[in-house]
DNA sequence: ATATTTTACGCAATCGATTGTAATTTTAAA
DNA sequence: TTTAAAATTACAATCGATTGCGTAAAATAT
């Protein structure tokens, strides 16, 4: 790779005789410079093969036109679809996106979180890891006056922006839907409650049953859960009880979820007829199942395009006296063959 | 967000009566200043909360530690997937990765370059959308002085560093399996030929017809059937023929491959017995239909880090006379139920 | 034709970190 | 004790673009 001196404004300058001040206005388009000289500019500009700096423009205008992205992981469909929504709306307002990885992991996070601090980045969107205990590095974000926008997953206690879910009402939903198609014992897969999308859809859960009277069990709540192997361990335990469930949600995610299939599946148990089966997050793999499943739409997409719809929104408003907000979207229930018990 | 004036080397040199210089070469780690300053420096640093300007450093620095990925959708699981390797290895060396999607949109993906070449990124890495035609921005990456790696989807013209799939082979050995499982009419479903791993995918298949001795049918070849619902139109059309296939080798994705399988749910045939179906790319749903669809898989996270390593590679090398590299990475015959005709 | 206002451009400082060179201090050698 | 060598630290230029301020030139008004 050969070094190429790239050209400056001082190149086209010197070519032109002029200053590199006009320059500099005539490329940002400004009324203080003569519109044939700007032409000429625009035009030499672009025979030199002219790109800007972005570098020395953020370095002088102290802003970076970056926003830090912060996902457990990129390759799972739900951040990966946040992400191209978040893309689609910064790339059009020449934003750029760098993108980190938290692999679940706590210490990891605070990681990349210093990273992008360091970076300058102008915003950090981020959806905290399971593993997280504490959120020392999200007030240092706040202290370092980066805006902060959470989504999905977000520290409650913490007073930033938010993009979230409203999971309580998708549980209720789910579970409603279960209620009346006739399941009578319906048993819940959770997620880690440090998270608090793990303890809505719960709360979502046993509120389904409060308003349809019906007692909750205890031995049909299973802890920890939210992968596909937690989800067949937790329904192998589920289905040898005495009194086994017929239906689960499992509040986790379709891969969890898709557990239960399995081993419903592996033990001869049918599906939906003697076993409804419920997911969340709507991965595309959930209709290609057989039954498919029933599921939650999370509109990820749609969501990502909030989150940057919001950031720009903020950064266009310098009232500081508002209160942050809270975005909730509503999630949608996807009803498929795992839990038509009666068709 | 209020603006929170943020720490600078100059802000430690006042505080501790020296200059910035020596503030950062101690940052850096320099063997010119003494240790003792070098501590004193660090922990005022650390107490001031201090951040080293990226922007600063890079621009003198004349390198932006950034590389720029440019892929059709990041949410794919092969481009994720590729993606998430490449951050692995990046992230470790303090490079930050921007993403762009061209949305397999030829103008929108010169935009992207664009953009990346003015954002002055070390180093470009892309898959180019179907939908190009010509490379005439990727030769505008490297006038640049511009690092460029393409991986899968290449244009084979252009002399730059290449990580690429042995698309030949592994067509190959997909189609020698079906033809050895017992199938005797094998059909293709081909991709768009301007991209070279489509045609190579074709190669192999006619690679193996030619080593079996079976002749090859023309009218079992579908253009252009590369999404799910293009693999199900082509599909409809080739087992509406007086002479069915009794094979088909999606050769494109595993969502082509799904089309397949729909069409023959529909339509009653039965797979494997009726019917052989083999995807590319080991797409997670594939391991979940039923049966199972026989695929091939391309390493998709080891081949982001190869991506990763080999840019590291290339700028710890000086030396300009050497060839572009290209590394071919083995994919692998995933043989499931979908092509198990005997079994 | 002169005074006044606009318009257009130049000058120079600035953003924050890095680095070659010069100056100073410390250490070691004579 | 003097001197040479080595180790520290200071100074100042630099990376490339932006921008407040000042001034010359052009346009308008008197």
């Amino acid at each position: 790779m050969k070094k190429v001196k790239r050209t400056t404004i001082y190149d086209i300058a010197e070519k032109l005789g002029i200053t590199a001040s006009s320059v500099s206005r005539a490329l940002n388009n400004s009324s203080q410079v003569n519109e044939k000289t700007k032409e000429l500019i625009i035009k030499t500009a672009d025979e030199l093969n002219y790109k800007r700096n972005i570098l020395a423009s953020n370095l002088r205008k102290g802003q970076s036109k970056t926003i830090g992205v912060v996902i457990p992981r990129i390759n799972q469909n739900f951040f990966s679809n946040v992400i191209a929504g978040i893309e689609e709306v910064t790339y059009q307002k020449g934003y750029n996106l760098i993108i980190c990885q938290s692999g679940e992991d706590h210490n990891k996070e605070i990681q990349c979180v210093n990273t992008l601090i360091n970076q300058h980045v102008d915003c950090i969107v981020i959806s905290v890891s399971a593993d997280s205990y504490d959120y020392q590095h999200l007030q240092n974000v706040l202290d370092h006056g980066i805006q902060l926008i959470q989504f999905d997953r977000v520290a409650e206690e913490l007073e930033t922006l938010k993009v979230i879910n409203d999971n309580v009402q998708a549980s209720y939903e789910a579970v409603s839907h279960l209620i009346e198609g006739g399941y009578k014992r319906i048993a819940l897969l959770e997620g880690p409650q440090n998270l608090s999308i793990f303890k809505q859809r719960k709360e979502g859960y046993l509120k389904a049953f409060k308003a349809y009277n019906v007692p909750v069990i205890d031995e049909l709540i299973v802890e920890n859960a939210w992968t596909k192997e937690l989800g067949a361990e937790g329904t192998r335990k589920l289905l040898s009880l005495p009194q086994p469930p017929d239906a689960i949600f499992a509040s986790t995610s379709d891969f969890s979820a898709l557990g239960v299939l399995d081993v419903a599946n592996a033990m001869g148990i049918k599906v939906p007829s003697e076993l409804g089966i419920c997911g969340y997050a709507n991965e595309s793999f959930s209709e290609i199942t057989s039954p498919s499943i029933t599921t939650i739409d999370q509109f990820s997409v749609y969501m990502g395009n909030t989150v940057a719809n919001l950031f720009f929104q903020e950064i266009g408003n310098n009232d500081t006296t508002t209160k942050p907000k809270i975005i909730s979207i509503k999630p949608e229930l996807i009803i498929r063959g795992s839990t038509l018990k009666n068709k």
